[in-house]
DNA sequence: CAGTATCCCGGATGATACTG
DNA sequence: CAGTATCATCCGGGATACTG
């Protein structure tokens, strides 16, 4: 018998690189990557990273990213409960793809002044 | 009056990375925007890049990277036509960041063979 | 060759409410 | 605090056919 999980990247095309996209491409994913790079984070703190977005997509972006081996997710035993994430050496792997992404943002939103435009 | 364009980065969420993420995730944007690193190419090429895509997804993404400044479109005014996308100057500074996620995604997919595993 | 034009579906995301 | 549960929605993307 065989147990087929269903991966976001079973399309992988043959290239590697929309692997890594499919895995750090997720909506929060980036953010909540890049904020673990300087340390763990509770769930309360990464929500408030990701502003206005509902718990249920939050803990799946982060049961994702835990199942792909990028973060780990610790678990007290005390109440009220307590959860830390933090990033595996693999997901400390990105740092500098991060960074680099993040710079590459920047300049492109400068360049890119978001529309409206005043029109006479 | 105001024109607003509809951006798919409008809801940056104060996060540039977001932002560049957005603008390299599409479903083939990474792909495309790699082999035209290598140089120019024509519509068919591209396709050929993007195994089973419908034209229509493929001009959509090849539509959005030109609007984002990362690709030029030229078109040459024979029968049959002939149109070469090739990479602008803000394409080509993508150059180190598609490299690595490349690297990234090879190690990664290696380190994650994808199931199915056999069960007894 | 390099696209358009339609129709359509499913997964990704949102909103709201509830709980151990 | 850190989630689940449920329902609703949106739109990225697929399939197919047609055209300058």
């Amino acid at each position: 018998m065989l147990t087929k999980k269903k991966k976001r990247w079973d399309d992988i095309p043959g290239c590697s690189l929309e692997a890594a996209l499919n895995v750090i491409g997720g909506k929060w994913k980036g953010v909540f990557l890049f904020h673990l790079l300087d340390g763990t984070m509770r769930f309360n703190e990464l929500s408030r990273l990701a502003q206005g977005a509902s718990p249920r997509l939050i803990v799946k972006q982060l049961r994702e990213l835990e199942e792909d081996g990028l973060v780990n997710r610790k678990v007290y035993a005390v109440v009220p409960p307590k959860v830390e994430y933090s990033l595996t050496e693999e997901g400390h792997s990105l740092h500098n793809i991060l960074h680099a992404l993040s710079e590459w943002g920047d300049l492109w939103v400068d360049n890119h002044p978001v529309e409206p435009v005043t029109k006479p």
